[in-house]
DNA sequence: GTTGTCCTCAACCGCAAGGTTGAACAAGGA
DNA sequence: TCCTTGTTCAACCTTGCGGTTGAGGACAAC
């Protein structure tokens, strides 16, 4: 858990820290605030929102006694980056690998056997 | 760690497991084949590949003795949408924000710059 | 058969993660 | 001043994770 990559991914790993970032997505919000839909404590809460403020995907502005939580959408361009290299070069491969085949079977009936795509939802 | 995304997020968290990723998108390999570079044991790396199954990242195909673990490349997928839906949600509330402070701009005189939160709704 | 290779299962260990409660701190309001 | 609100810190507990070693199962080669 040393690279910042390690420690996104970790902190999406967790339900109620992608919860709170799906809704810091809509708005700022204070900690009480943030807590109140979840059945832990405000302790609870509060470390949560440093396991993402050091995984860089918010920050927290000191305003008044409160300290409001904003989202930072940089970090994700991190992940998103990681994801799509190894999404492209697997696929790269596969459509290799079709080729392949299908020039095995030039004189076959061009049967295809492409892997499914994009299915989850 | 119940739902699949929070199991994909979770596998992903390991330096070892990511880079075992790295290395199936450029072609698949067996057990000891991918233990080799790490400084574990294959059982770890074994445990490290069940992990990655459960999350739908790999799947192994029995193949006489040998397993070879290939790269499932479709779960990419939900944690894309997972993220760009966030980061499109932001970077729209920080547009519409922009678009808030240069209405301000133009109605009022540009000397007043003191109320710079990025506050709430 | 026996041996060797590849891999997994089981039991264990150390440590960090996520939860709790209780106390403390900072700042506004009475 | 004292009280209330919002948040964090500290200590603790339990669970799970990543690592180990040792044993065992499946299959190819001999």
């Amino acid at each position: 858990m040393d690279d910042q990559l390690s420690r996104v991914f970790s902190a999406l790993a967790d339900p109620i820290r992608r919860d709170m970032v799906a809704r810091l997505a809509v708005a700022d919000a204070g900690v009480n605030e943030l807590a109140e839909p979840y059945d832990v404590s405000v302790q609870a809460v509060s470390k949560h929102l440093k396991v993402l403020e050091e995984a860089g995907l918010v920050s927290r502005t000191k305003q008044a006694q409160r300290r409001p939580v904003h989202l930072e959408a940089e970090v994700f361009d991190l992940m998103t980056k990681w994801i799509e290299r190894y999404r492209r070069q697997a696929e790269e491969r596969y459509r290799r690998l079709d080729d392949v085949l299908a020039e095995m079977d030039t004189e076959q009936s061009p049967t295809d056997t492409r892997h499914t795509e994009r299915g989850a939802s």
